[in-house]
DNA sequence: ATTCTGACAGCAA
DNA sequence: TTTGCTGCCAGAA
């Protein structure tokens, strides 16, 4: 019987939460960055499922430094009120224009790079 | 158990 | 360039 390496599918959303968190100050990623970090690049759709969940979460889970790989807010939506997430990231440095980060490559933050 | 949806990403036209 | 379809994982009804 093969042994399933696979982690529990709980530990997914929790890798999630803790990877998010540990994005610094002034900076930001993307789905895909933390899908291909917990070893699931192709669903990103995933992360975006598990960072919903979030609000759930006891932590705070800075979701606002999230967002697709265009740079674009696309989740601003789920933060309350739809300016909510640009401020935010326009508090932290961020230069948004039509919800979407300009020097999103420039703040860009990948977990599979930064973190072990 | 089956079906639909979702804060995405990649590729074809 | 934009638009549309497909693939992927997990949860809700």
């Amino acid at each position: 019987m093969p042994a399933r390496i696979k982690s529990d599918k709980k530990d997914f959303f929790s890798q999630v939460y803790e990877v998010t968190r540990q994005i610094p100050y002034g900076r930001v990623t993307s789905y895909g960055a933390i899908a291909k970090y917990l070893g699931t690049a192709m669903s990103a759709r995933t992360v975006g499922w598990a960072l919903n969940m979030s609000h759930a979460n006891p932590e705070f889970i800075p979701a606002h430094r999230v967002v697709n790989r265009n740079g674009i807010l696309t989740g601003k939506h789920h933060f309350g009120n739809s300016t909510t997430m640009q401020q935010l990231l326009e508090n932290e440095g961020m230069i948004i224009e039509d919800d979407k980060i300009l020097n999103f490559r420039e703040k860009f933050w990948d977990p599979s790079v930064e973190l072990p």
